[in-house]
DNA sequence: AGCACGCCGACT
DNA sequence: GTCGGCGTGCTC
């Protein structure tokens, strides 16, 4: 006779037990027991129980006498649905992280050893109970007697093997409710409720009872006669009183206080409604080619390439109507850092309620209750950082992608997912539709695009044909030659004067935060480096010290020279700090703000700076990466980028695609409003193509340029890079572990036949950032065809895996990024 | 992470 | 002869 067996992932932090363990299934449980259940089950020689999941359910013929048996449902139904269980597993194997790691990342935030079902009363029971059976009526009985009773309990009291199909069944004529609630970790936040003792007296027998003096009670009293139940806060505001009144309603027992559960809402309050726009003959044509195509069952997958200003908001916003009024949900992911105000109030502001926002300034508590929201269906849209890709919606429609190109889609936690790619890959499990909008095209998503994997929208116009800005490039090694050794060239001078006599705004941006970048001896050459990561630290000026800006170690800088006690210690190349001083001393008249992580750590100071800018309380913004990121201030005419060649001359192999996007992108900020923009470029590589066309507006020549390097040097799109970081306290070890594993690689692929993949193995080598926190880090690169990749992680996955257990490698860590953002 | 097993030295 | 310290390896 046939039985069902279950895989179960522990939740054990060991990378030995990251695995499945096949369980046996009691009869009474078979059929309750689904994929994506939390269960408990006997691990070890002592049987101790510990908490799983349930990743696979399956018949099974065999013995099973070899088999322990799983003790206990933790959950009344899968916490997660299928799909989003095969997202994750997916997952697992694309990104070569632990199973655990990867159930994670798709599971509702917090501990999942720390969450309750929960079953509550929905509805008393009217009279005709007599269709339900006795234990049903046990059920209900309990639930009389309290609030609420967790799944397990309720198990413990009504002892029977049908419980689950009992609580559906309640569940279904509307007696009963399940949620879900983490631990103790979490509060919940309560509201006060006010209500009348009793509904059925009628108006004028209360008003009576009370004195005549007591006009606040009365009117209270009608107010609640009139609305039923409010809340406390309402109540107060609408009868214009304090406490007091209440207290004394309440001491006469003629009020309830009633105290509800409330679910935090994130979403700040007062945001306008954002009407809705009419779209130019272009975004129509792009919307109804989506709606058409995903109507006709033709593509789901779509590329607007349009450039700033051109209105793409808009179209994701009707689009996802459109889905809406189908009954279907959307996901929108937008980098971390546009989740301010700006990008939020629009949808807010469009769906009001309908809309959860995920970012990471939620505390978990707010996480979670918007992740209850989402998976009980409360709203329908969801606008979060990447991690909103795994929003539990049962009906997924559309996730639109914003701003494409964005490096933070990438994970840096393991598992190291890119939200693209899961959210490709979620489209397909769900049948829904994807949509990626972006004025710059990431490399590997434009030549998708001319493959016609993905359908390609372009959007060459700003909406009311409004002109996209000027680019002035400027040559710095002119500027020195004619004796300029200021860090701005006097055409950006000039423009920045010009533009604060005609009252408009300038936005000057640079890719360093701190003051200046590093500081030195200048007779011994000594370089003042982070004692943890072997990297120059930043002169800080606001509080005089030195900062690592990869680990957060502060210093105070040196008077003398540590290594030979000279006196000449200089310090060398800008960061806005310092611009912004230089700025403050060359127009005193002009209202300046900086903005970089050092002036927005504090919650609400991003926001401050963003308002004041928009209110035009700013003249001149200085700021790093962060202002490229999908603003909009109408009275921006004049951008000035201090150092194009920043990200140019990093040693990876995006940096010419990076530096593109950023001058597009920063450049875009200027002329969106009713005046014409221009931007001025400083560089020292004039006639780089990346700053070449990005003059020209031009993102098809870039790209036939940039693809025909990528091929050259075997990059992504064409070859799948994996990035092996083998990292440690030790630097003898770390050197000696890499050489090994590499070796042990090299055999395994001999082993496999896939020698041929031996001369794209690059390292192994001290990694470009040798040494960070204190962990002296190396590296290996491997690049494969994308068919050969799977057989190569595989390798990778079995010797790394095997040998961070061993004891040789105590103390050595490895870090496996597949198709990392830089190999830096 | 726990827990048992086994090898080895110390102690009854 | 056996008790326990610790290194090693396994957990369906």
């Amino acid at each position: 006779m046939s039985k069902i067996i279950a895989k179960v992932i522990v939740d054990n932090r060991a990378s030995k037990t990251d695995k499945p363990y096949t369980y046996a299934v009691k009869k009474d449980m078979e059929e309750d027991l689904k994929q994506g259940m939390r269960v408990l089950v006997p691990f070890g020689m002592g049987n101790r129980f510990i908490k799983g999941i349930v990743i696979e359910t399956e018949r099974y013929s065999g013995d099973i006498f070899k088999l322990k048996y799983i003790e206990e449902l933790l959950d009344d139904r899968p916490i997660i649905s299928e799909e989003i269980l095969e997202l994750g597993l997916w997952m697992r194997e694309k990104y070569l992280s632990s199973y655990l790691d990867a159930l994670h990342a798709v599971m509702p935030p917090g501990d999942i050893k720390e969450i309750t079902t929960y079953i509550y009363m929905k509805n008393r029971p009217s009279s005709e109970t007599y269709s339900l059976s006795h234990i049903q009526k046990n059920i209900i009985n309990l639930l009389n007697k309290n609030e609420k009773i967790s799944f397990k309990e309720l198990k413990e009291k009504i002892k029977d093997n049908n419980i689950r199909k009992h609580i559906k069944k309640l569940e279904e004529i509307g007696i009963l409710e399940t949620d879900l609630e983490v631990g103790t970790k979490v509060g919940k936040r309560y509201e006060k409720y006010i209500d009348l003792k009793d509904n059925n007296i009628k108006l004028e027998e209360l008003i009576s009872e009370i004195d005549n003096r007591a006009f606040k009670q009365k009117e209270i009293i009608e107010y609640l006669y009139m609305h039923g139940e409010t809340p406390l806060k309402k109540l107060l505001k609408e009868v214009n009183t304090s406490h007091g009144v209440i207290k004394s309603l309440e001491k006469k027992n003629r009020i309830a206080i009633i105290e509800r559960e409330v679910l935090r809402n994130p979403i700040p309050k007062g945001i306008l409604n954002y009407e809705k726009h009419r779209l130019t003959e272009k975004q129509q044509y792009c919307l109804d080619e989506i709606l058409n195509c995903i109507k006709e069952n033709k593509e789901n997958k779509f590329l607007i390439h349009g450039v700033t200003g051109s209105g793409k908001t808009e179209i994701y916003l009707q689009l996802i109507e459109k889905l809406i009024e189908k009954g279907k949900e959307a996901i929108v992911l937008v980098p971390e850092i546009s989740l301010t105000p700006q990008t939020v109030e629009r949808f807010v502001g469009r769906f009001g309620q309908n809309v959860a926002v995920l970012h990471s300034r939620l505390s978990a508590g707010e996480r979670f209750d918007e992740w209850r929201r989402i998976k009980r269906g409360e709203v329908k849209i969801v606008v979060g950082a990447r991690s909103a890709v795994f929003a539990p919606f049962n009906n997924l429609g559309i996730i639109i992608i914003d701003e494409e190109h964005e490096n933070s889609y990438k994970s840096s936690m393991n598992p190291k997912y890119n939200a693209i790619e899961v959210a490709e890959k979620r489209c397909e499990l769900e049948g829904a539709a994807l949509v990626l909008g972006t004025a710059t095209p990431s490399i590997e998503t434009y030549y998708r695009a001319k493959n016609g994997e993905i359908k390609l929208l372009t959007l060459l116009d700003r909406i009311n044909n409004k002109k996209l800005p000027i680019m002035n490039i400027v040559d710095m090694r002119d500027e020195l030659n004619s004796g300029n050794k200021s860090i701005l060239s006097t055409d950006l001078y000039n423009a920045i004067e010009e533009n604060l006599k005609d009252k408009k705004q300038t936005i000057l941006f640079l890719n360093r935060r701190g003051y200046s970048t590093f500081i030195s001896c200048r007779k011994c050459g000594y370089i003042a480096k982070c004692k943890n990561c072997d990297i120059s630290l930043t002169y800080h000026f606001s509080d005089n010290k030195l900062k690592c800006h990869y680990c957060g170690m502060i210093d105070t800088p040196p008077r003398i020279c540590p290594k030979c006690g000279s006196k000449y210690i200089k310090y060398f190349g800008s960061g806005t700090q310092r611009v912004e001083d230089l700025i403050k001393k060359l127009f005193p008249q002009a209202k300046v703000a900086r903005m970089d992580v050092d002036t927005t750590s504090r919650k609400g100071s991003h926001e401050k700076i963003l308002q004041n800018v928009k209110n035009g309380n700013i003249d001149i913004l200085i700021g790093t990466q962060m202002i490229t990121k999908g603003l909009d201030f109408p009275l921006v005419t004049l951008v000035g980028i201090i150092a194009a060649d920043t990200s140019l001359n990093l040693p990876d192999f995006r940096s010419s695609e990076r530096t593109f996007q950023l001058l597009t992108q920063v450049g875009g900020r200027a002329g969106r409003g009713d005046f014409e923009g221009q931007v001025i470029v400083q560089t020292y590589n004039p006639k780089h193509f990346s700053i070449q066309m990005a003059k020209e507006h031009n993102y098809t020549q870039f790209y036939n340029k940039e693809i025909l390097l990528r091929r050259e040097f075997k990059y992504p799109p064409y070859m799948e890079i994996i990035s092996l970081v083998i990292y440690g306290r030790d630097k003898g070890k770390v050197s000696e572990v890499s050489k090994e594993v590499y070796g042990k690689i090299i055999l395994e692929l001999r082993k496999n036949k896939l020698e041929k993949l031996e001369k794209d193995i690059f390292g192994p080598n001290p990694a470009p950032l040798e040494k960070l926190k204190n962990n002296h880090r190396w590296q290996i690169i491997f690049k494969s065809d994308k068919g050969d990749s799977s057989m190569l992680k595989d390798i990778i996955n079995r010797v790394c895996i095997y040998n961070s257990q061993s004891k040789k490698y105590k103390g050595i860590k490895f870090s496996i990024d597949v198709n990392p953002n830089s190999i830096l």
